[in-house]
DNA sequence: TTTTGAGTTGTTCGA
DNA sequence: GTCGAACAACTCAAA
């Protein structure tokens, strides 16, 4: 038994693996090799494209199948139906398992057979189920092959930066199946029954941190599943408890966020709502750049772009600051700022970016209304009262007393000064006023709807 | 068949 | 200070 790793970033569409992406795959493959090597087996590294890759090794090993995990962004699903077509005509046989999801896309349909787009009923639907199938254990021995075939060394690939600006997410996580299952452990022992609490406040190390482990495959939701089931037995809370859990949910949003994705291949670069589709988005290099390094003037924004920058991750209430920020009050589109997460987090997922931009951008499935509008100073006093997160990431108004933390450019002269905070030099002054950005936001989507309706085709969704 | 109600994550305004 | 209404349009299932 022999296991590969393809490295074809060309055949992902429009989208490769972003650095930070790159990143983890690098660490993650080393991982991979290592818990290979105790089996004294190894990690066979290719390159793409795929299918020459695999008719040569297949040849050179004298492989007779090759099995894979399904994926189902549309560049690779598509890659993968031409690699089994070749394959197969090579005279190998090909199969293909659901590695990634609780259940296949097309088993879960609403009563007129099409698609959920609203995700209450997405799940309600999946947990009537049968529970999904047993993670099956891993190998307790493997049958090696008499030689080694030819293998590129990690290294060969490039995956790391070239600035070492990767410092910071290394002591941050750890990439690999140990990593993640240390991390359910973890969440499970300490923050799962707080989790509706605490997960919306971000100074707080109350969420689970698995999407990048999920996202990589080094851990499946189905493991996620069962580990729940098992903590939930040793901690006699009811079945019913856990299976309706926010937690649980969560894993139901990546899963609908997936069925999404195979059900509306175009929506990484379209509205799933083509009313959208006209919508006066703005295109303001000067905010855009702003909003990137983390320099709003509001300071739940800054810190949260650049807790992204250092550590590839964000928190997730923050995401949805940040999203509303750029989307409702820069009016900058929600491609923007996919493009960027896409670029820089270490769990970067076409399929649940691609949803939750939309969801905040309002043009997407089950999305937010377009006049829910976060108000970053509110967002911030509330789940940041203290100014923890804050003054994490945004040292320089680490001495600002709490009453102004969030609201720096209001705090008096004599404030200011003992805090040593220049505004405009030390931190910068707001972009934008976000009340007046508020109403030229909603007035831009009341625009947007009457377009819309006067020209007949409504906001619907409908495809 | 038609109607009704509810739907991840919010804010503002006026009583 | 608190509280309810309003801020749309559409999906989908239950009644």
């Amino acid at each position: 038994m022999l296991f590969v790793y393809i490295y074809a970033p060309e055949e992902a569409g429009d989208w490769p693996p972003g650095s930070a992406s790159r990143w983890w795959l690098h660490h993650s493959l080393a991982s991979f090799d290592a818990s290979l090597r105790k089996f004294s087996s190894r990690l066979t590294i290719l390159r793409g494209p795929s299918s020459e890759a695999l008719l040569g090794l297949a040849k050179a090993v004298g492989a007779g199948a090759v099995y894979w995990s399904d994926l189902h962004e549309p560049a690779l699903a598509a890659r993968d139906v031409l690699v089994r077509e070749r394959l197969t005509a090579a005279g190998l046989v090909v199969e293909s398992f659901n590695g990634s999801l609780l259940h296949e896309p097309w088993t879960i349909s609403n009563q007129s057979g099409k698609p959920y787009q609203i995700f209450t009923m997405f799940w309600i639907q999946c947990l009537s189920k049968p529970a999904p199938q047993e993670p099956l254990a891993a190998p307790a021995k493997l049958r090696n092959p008499e030689a080694w075939p030819d293998s590129l060394s990690l290294n060969e690939l490039g995956l790391l930066p070239k600035i070492n600006w990767a410092g910071n997410i290394g002591e941050a996580w750890s990439p690999g199946e140990d990593g993640a299952r240390d991390a359910l452990d973890n969440f499970l022992n300490n923050s799962f029954s707080n989790y509706v609490v605490a997960r919306d406040y971000p100074g707080r190390n109350a969420t689970s941190r698995l999407s990048p482990h999920l996202h990589f495959g080094e851990i499946s939701p189905r493991q996620v599943w069962r580990s729940l089931r098992l903590f939930a037995e040793r901690n006699d809370i009811p079945e019913e408890t856990w299976r309706s859990s926010q937690f649980l949910s969560e894993i139901g949003w990546r899963e609908f966020s997936h069925h999404l994705l195979y059900h509306f291949p175009q929506t990484p670069h379209a509205p799933l709502r083509p009313g959208y589709n006209e919508f006066p988005w703005r295109r303001d290099k000067g905010h855009l750049t702003a909003w990137q390094v983390g320099a709003t003037g509001y300071p739940i924004v800054d810190a949260g772009m650049r807790q992204l920058w250092a550590t590839g991750w964000m928190h997730n209430r923050v995401r949805m600051i940040v999203a509303s920020f750029l989307v409702k009050d820069l009016l900058i589109s929600w491609t923007e700022g996919a493009r960027w997460f896409w670029d820089t987090l270490v769990d970067a997922d076409l399929a649940q970016n691609t949803l939750n931009w939309q969801w905040a951008a309002g043009c997407g499935a089950d999305a937010a209304p377009y006049f829910r509008v976060f108000n970053p100073t509110l967002q911030g006093e509330k789940l940041d009262c203290e100014g923890n997160y804050v003054r994490l990431w945004c040292p320089e108004l680490g001495k600002l007393p709490d009453r102004w933390i969030h609201i720096p450019w209001e705090a008096p002269p004599e404030v200011l000064a003992r805090a040593e905070v220049r505004i405009g030099s030390d931190y910068p002054t707001p972009i934008v006023d976000h009340a007046v950005a508020r109403a030229e936001a909603l007035a831009a989507f009341a625009q947007m709807r009457r377009d819309a309706k006067s020209a007949g085709m409504g906001i619907s969704s409908q495809i």
